[in-house]
DNA sequence: CTGTTAGCGCTTTCAA
DNA sequence: TTGAAAGCGCTAACAG
């Protein structure tokens, strides 16, 4: 390849004053800065400042010029450190996630990376690994770049972690930051809010109407509201039709492609004679499962049907396809930037954003003949 | 929920010295600075700044007490902006994937997460949203950062993209940046050196030896090298042995499932009679070509073989499991951090670091009776 | 070991 | 409009 550092041949002069103990591109280390720029303009300072980042208008367009030309000469890039340390807070928005590889995280991601992108706004990433008391601790980390916006996505667990989350998000929003959650309202800041309980109760009724009336759960993390409240709806509708679940029907796990796998062994070892409908409280976890049910010789759908949520779009080609709640979960991302930057302080209470899910019936359920 | 703002009720009292004028905790906003800290505990601004960040055991132990009080109390969070511009640099990494939402890129995004954080890294992403002309753009955002890594994964495309990004790259290594490039050598940065011919080449090898004689190419992006790497190890493999592939079987497209089924829905066009095995020069494009090829009734690996390139674990579930080259992909994330980082100038090349898939032959591509 | 005092690069009054 | 100068929060000599 012909690359090569160009060497500059640019400047061989000096600027018009004789200035030549700091021959600016030849510095050892270090972009160039402002002062520079502005002298190899021959503009002040504060001029250049202006031209480069201030509000425009302000600057004769001839100096205008002038900076820009320095500025592209020297190949200069502002310090953005620099400008937030002057300007008190950074262009940022920091984002925590559990699991960067989640495609349920990495959607949610890839919506906060486009409106921040479109604000204007860098993003700074930070996972948890799938534990929840790291959390608090990026918050505390993140908190130091003074960025714009800190959104946290994932689900409140109940415990004293949800409380030393809030403490550092408070501290961050006294001094100014903004915040947005996604999961559940249950801390004092703004949220999106995702209606997990409200999606899995009409995943359950249409599952009645289905036909289906023995259902077991994967109901996933024990410790996440989330894993919570998808058991809950589900759980609770198929009871209030007169089909309570049984305990032992419902079986924890990660929330992952081997949780689904295990809880569905799990289930399968507590007899899944009668079970007609499994109910995986993602469809991470419902791939697991229907994985293992079709190493162990059960049929999806024929001998036992499989359902999901989130409507993962990557796992839309799994046969059968998979029943499911879907979220969008790119706008998901995005809201919660926005939400998080709202200036109206109308409502006493944080602002909340409700996000419904939609039922999709697909393969994976077909309608049940009655018993 | 419990939670309301702590009120804070532990500082009632002024410090020693009467200046109340400030007030740290009630300004209307703004972290409390170091230079609060200080004051809370009765120290100097250096002190506390030791205490706090500077390298341990020069502070006597009361006084260091007595800081880290203080800051506990104010909840103090270090400036990372100023730290910055006051050391010179940001402890910050920052990695331009094409989307975060393609398994391929979120694994190494993953790996890199990782190696920063055990570094005390913070991470800073951006996506090209797969339009290679934007990464010298982000890479110029980024450099305002003043990280101490940029790292770029995505393909090299081999036209005047390169040039420039090479450009932005330069600027910012001879500002004393380091750089980590994965994907091709072809630029003079440190590279995770993917060898895409060869893992393609290898598994053409492995395809022949199974009995495939005439294969087809979905050849992905014509602008990527790793597509034409991919595809040309493939196909010269292929070629080498006897068994030349026509021109029309090989058929370009997006490296997304989509592109995978839109490219097999032109291959079908073409008419795919003799064809005995679609390589499709990614995982995700092959669940793509499997899923149309499902759709129109040809049967995988029965009336058709499918292999792709990757090893996607998200995709370890598609049935037929598919036949692949497995690609560590969170160490090749983790080894671009450390490449960027490491010391040696030993070479006087920038380093390479090469990495080798592993064919993994699987039920896609069972053997196949002679002809 | 501790405090004083320059900066770091940039923004932003405040006069001119 | 422009420039001089005072910070922004923190680190790093440099003297005590």
């Amino acid at each position: 390849m012909s690359r090569r550092e160009p060497a500059d041949p640019t400047h061989a002069g000096a600027t018009a004053d004789g200035e030549a103990s700091v021959p600016p591109p030849s510095g050892p280390a270090g972009s160039p800065t402002l002062e520079q720029v502005a002298r190899e303009a021959g503009v002040s300072l504060a001029t250049a400042s202006r031209a480069l980042n201030g509000s425009t208008r302000n600057v004769r367009p001839e100096y205008r010029e002038r900076v820009l030309a320095a500025a592209r000469r020297l190949d200069y890039s502002p310090n953005l450190a620099a400008q937030a340390v002057a300007k008190g807070g950074s262009l940022t928005v920091a984002l925590v996630v559990a699991d960067i590889t989640d495609p349920y995280f990495s959607s949610i991601t890839s919506g906060v990376l486009h409106a921040a992108e479109e604000l204007g706004l860098i993003t700074t990433l930070a996972i948890t690994e799938r534990q929840p008391e790291r959390e608090s601790v990026l918050v505390r980390v993140l908190r130091g770049q003074r960025p714009k916006v800190i959104i946290v996505a994932g689900s409140r667990t109940g415990s004293a972690q949800d409380d030393e989350l809030a403490a550092e998000l408070a501290a961050f929003g006294r001094n100014g930051g903004r915040v947005a959650l996604i999961s559940q309202p249950s801390l004092p800041f703004r949220t999106v809010d995702i209606q997990n309980g409200a999606g899995a109760a009409a995943l359950a009724e249409r599952m009645i109407q289905l036909g289906y009336r023995s259902p077991a759960v994967l109901s996933g993390p024990a410790g996440l509201a989330t894993a919570r409240e998808r058991t809950a709806g589900f759980v609770d509708t198929f009871a209030a039709h007169g089909h309570p679940v049984p305990e032992d029907r419902i079986i924890p796990g990660e929330f992952t492609r081997n949780g689904g796998f295990l809880a569905a062994e799990q289930l399968r070892r507590r007899g899944l004679s009668d079970v007609d409908l499994v109910f995986a409280v993602n469809d991470v976890m419902a791939v697991g499962a229907m994985v293992y049910l079709r190493d162990v010789g059960v049929a999806v759908p024929r001998d036992v049907a499989v359902a999901g949520f989130d409507d993962i779009d990557s796992l839309r080609d799994v046969t059968p396809s998979l029943t499911t709640v879907a979220l969008p979960l790119a706008q998901i991302g995005r809201a919660a930037v926005e939400l998080a930057l709202r200036d109206d302080e109308d409502g006493a209470d944080p602002a909340r954003l409700p996000i419904e899910g939609a039922v999709m019936v697909r393969e994976s359920t077909p309608p049940r003949d009655a018993p």
